[in-house]
DNA sequence: TCAGACCCTCACAG
DNA sequence: ACTGTGAGGGTCT
């Protein structure tokens, strides 16, 4: 066994951490004094980017620290995945503004309920009402002294026992009876989250898509950032205006020509492609309509 | 196939 | 300051 220690140097390149972060993949981190402070599991933890490197901080010594590496997919090779891009105008556009955007490899139950909370709400949004489920319903972890308490995510379990008024009272709005649904089917095990790992990517999303309030985007989004199926490509508001401004400036396809333009353009790192056009349009296309 | 409803909060006008 | 208005990483009927 390793020795335990608060602090770890994980080497990688082209990593951004602000980018990937913010990137409206996970809705826990917040930056403070240039670092980024999160949550992952049961773990209080602060990044940093340094040269060819992430430092982690932890509030209590670890000696396995797996979690994070996993959680952070350091070992996957961005310039391999970036290189898979079809070369266009769009993509070397979105690739320009920002190498080192990556998908983390999040736990599929947060996962799940934060982006069954995301239905038309905004990132900041989220984050709050993820922080108030927290506070209210997740168990205090270690923090470094002096710091503000900071609060896991409440398992689907402790989930399933809430009252649909205790979640409203979190500011989910009608978003509370279906992560309260969500929350009894899973911890009565009708659906099975970690069995999905190994199912294929359409028996998987098939599964995810029983799940009340869980539709095609936030499915794509589960099995994309939670399960790793780098084919699946979520289409929100904002993928859809960069398809229809960059790709197809001129005509006006219908939304199911566009999807199905998505099933096979972008190839095997189509997850990935779609994060970087997210990212490019959040930074452009704010005050242009579609 | 397709509007509308759905809770609530914040940004932005005026 | 204060109220009015619109829209926000959708889903369901």
């Amino acid at each position: 066994m390793e020795k335990a220690r608060t602090e770890l140097l994980i080497p990688v390149r082209c990593y951004d951490l602000a980018a990937t972060l913010t990137s409206g993949q996970a809705f826990r981190w917040r930056f403070v004094d240039g670092r980024w402070e999160g949550i992952i599991g049961e773990h209080w933890v602060r990044l940093k980017n340094a040269p060819d490197a992430i430092v982690a901080q932890t509030a209590i010594p670890v000696s396995n620290w797996h979690w994070l590496l996993d959680y952070l997919q350091s070992d996957v090779e961005i310039e391999s995945i970036l290189s898979s891009f079809p070369v266009d105008e769009p993509m070397r556009a979105s690739v320009g503004l920002c190498r080192g955007l990556r998908l983390l490899r999040q736990d599929p139950w947060e996962c799940l309920a934060s982006f069954i909370l995301s239905s038309t709400k905004q990132i900041v949004q989220i984050q709050q009402i993820v922080g108030l489920l927290g506070s209210r319903f997740g168990k205090p972890l270690e923090t470094p002294p002096g710091h503000e308490p900071v609060y896991s995510f409440p398992p689907a379990d402790t989930i399933a026992a809430a009252t649909e008024q205790e979640l409203r009272g979190c500011k989910m709005g009608f978003r509370a009876p279906n992560l309260l649904r969500s929350a009894r089917m899973i911890a009565r095990r009708e659906v099975d989250l970690e069995a999905i790992r190994s199912l294929e990517l359409g028996k998987a999303r098939e599964e995810l898509l029983r799940l009340p309030g869980v539709g095609n985007k936030i499915a794509n989004c589960i099995l994309l950032f939670a399960y790793g199926f780098q084919g699946a490509f979520p289409v929100d508001v904002w993928v859809m205006k960069a398809l229809r401004q960059l790709y197809f400036p001129k005509r006006r396809p219908k939304a199911e020509r566009l999807l199905r333009f998505t099933n096979t353009y972008f190839g095997p790192n189509a997850g990935y492609a779609q994060q970087y056009l997210f990212h490019y349009m959040r930074v452009h296309g704010r005050q242009a309509k579609g």
